[in-house]
DNA sequence: TGAAAATGATTGTTTTTGATTGATATTGAC
DNA sequence: GTCAATATCAATCAAAAACAATCATTTTCA
């Protein structure tokens, strides 16, 4: 047992528990106390755990773990189905918005052969496409770590030199009285994409069909067509305005 | 049994346990432990591993699927050495710019608990990065997937607009006639962070000093100072010409 | 066969670890 | 608050393990 492996666990044990004690280490570790508190020493050195008499604790308590691809995708058959037909809409030579809803995500995989040029601020959507035939541009500014994403004023503007042939967005909401987000950030975002591209898709699976969150942010013309897996009742009405429904079923 | 079937089995071992130890390559592959030791050193220095004491790790136990972090494992520990000092020069409050370096990325590890804002068009550290005190910026625009970096004129206009109190980049080589890169897009990041910064920061290994690349883009007065872990012979001159060197040894 | 490369043995050096000792910090009783 | 008891710490030293360097031996390949 040298001292990385070491080093790992004992971070590991602080990220579980928020804290270590040195005897408890030795103990479990299987090293003398004087090792421990030099391996504390040195992690703490680095900044990477916060010292105290006979252990040390975590400095950052409230750091989340890293989980980077949002596995926890509901109903993901729904949406990978919602996500085949949007692929179908695009042709090679397109340029494409995508922003950082979880449905529009699963699109990545359905493109990777395209040669396409997608414009995005979401990082999961990067990572995924990094390496394929698509070429990537990145909208720029505030880092939001909760949504993975870039936010803020810096990124629609950036979003604004931009002109691209199709958009696929998410929300969070959509009913007959237009479109409904969770944070003012997200709803900029989505209407400066809108308002920057020919044709705006929305990709959206039954459940945000008829959902009405806190914040209206845009009526429903901002958008042109609705990808969804949602069947006709929850749909009437939305065809009456001059909406383009594409039903994947 | 030949070098190139021992790393093939050092390496599989490596995935499959996430560590090895001389002592039991040696008896496993019929080796002596000094064959065993030589193996373990040349595949470090081609940065598939990660040597310990008494052994070896895989390069990085979390998945990352891009071989950026190859490169950054070349003489890791003279790395660190410098991002140790790098990470002593950064105070909570500091606005910083990070390039895409691959000792620049070693940097973040250092910085996770820092109240600091980050700048980066680094992949890699955005990754790093993104779950933890610091707060991140990222430069948008044409993505590199060669680098894993954000580049062009849009990163450049970006960059410009942000002003930061120190830089912490990577060149390709760097000698008392000036700074090298390999190519133009890195040269006009760099160029441009080091020109929106109030003070610039060079980290740089042994290997570089000296080194003249193809393209000559600036010269020494762009940047304020070099962290290295080169001694005495290599810096010669450069302090003449008002650089600040620290050296990590 | 002979030169070059790879391997193994030997040597002394460096790194890591643990033990000891005296100093310092923490705790609880007063 | 003071004091003593206890725990933790830093510093120094010694032992063990791992290491690098050197040289001899074996293997490889032309």
């Amino acid at each position: 047992m040298n001292f990385q492996k070491r080093k790992q666990k004992i971070l590991e044990q602080l990220n579980a528990h928020g804290e270590v004690d040195i005897k408890q280490l030795a103990a479990g570790l299987a090293i003398s106390e004087i090792t421990a508190r030099r391996d504390l020493n040195q992690l703490a050195s680095d900044g990477l755990l916060y010292r105290t008499h006979g252990g040390a604790m975590k400095v950052n308590p409230f750091e989340k773990p890293h989980d980077f691809i949002n596995k926890a995708a509901k109903n993901p058959e729904a949406k990978d189905n919602i996500c085949r037909v949007a692929a179908g809409q695009i042709c090679d030579g397109d340029i494409i918005f995508m922003d950082c809803g979880s449905t529009v995500f699963r699109l990545c995989q359905f493109i990777k052969n395209k040669k396409i040029k997608v414009i995005t601020n979401s990082l999961p959507v990067i990572y995924e496409l990094q390496n394929c035939a698509v070429s990537l541009n990145i909208i720029g500014g505030e880092f939001d770590s909760e949504r993975q994403a870039v936010h803020g004023s810096m990124a629609g503007e950036h979003i604004s030199k931009y002109r691209a042939s199709k958009a696929f967005l998410g929300v969070d909401g959509i009913s007959v009285n237009g479109l409904f987000a969770n944070t003012e950030n997200e709803a900029a975002i989505t209407t400066t994409f809108a308002n920057n591209s020919d044709y705006t898709y929305l990709l959206c699976d039954a459940s945000k069909i008829g959902k009405e969150s806190y914040l209206r942010f845009a009526d429903l013309d901002l958008i042109d067509a609705i990808i969804t897996d949602a069947d006709g009742g929850k749909l009437e009405g939305f065809e009456d305005k001059g909406m383009v429904i594409l039903n994947v079923n």
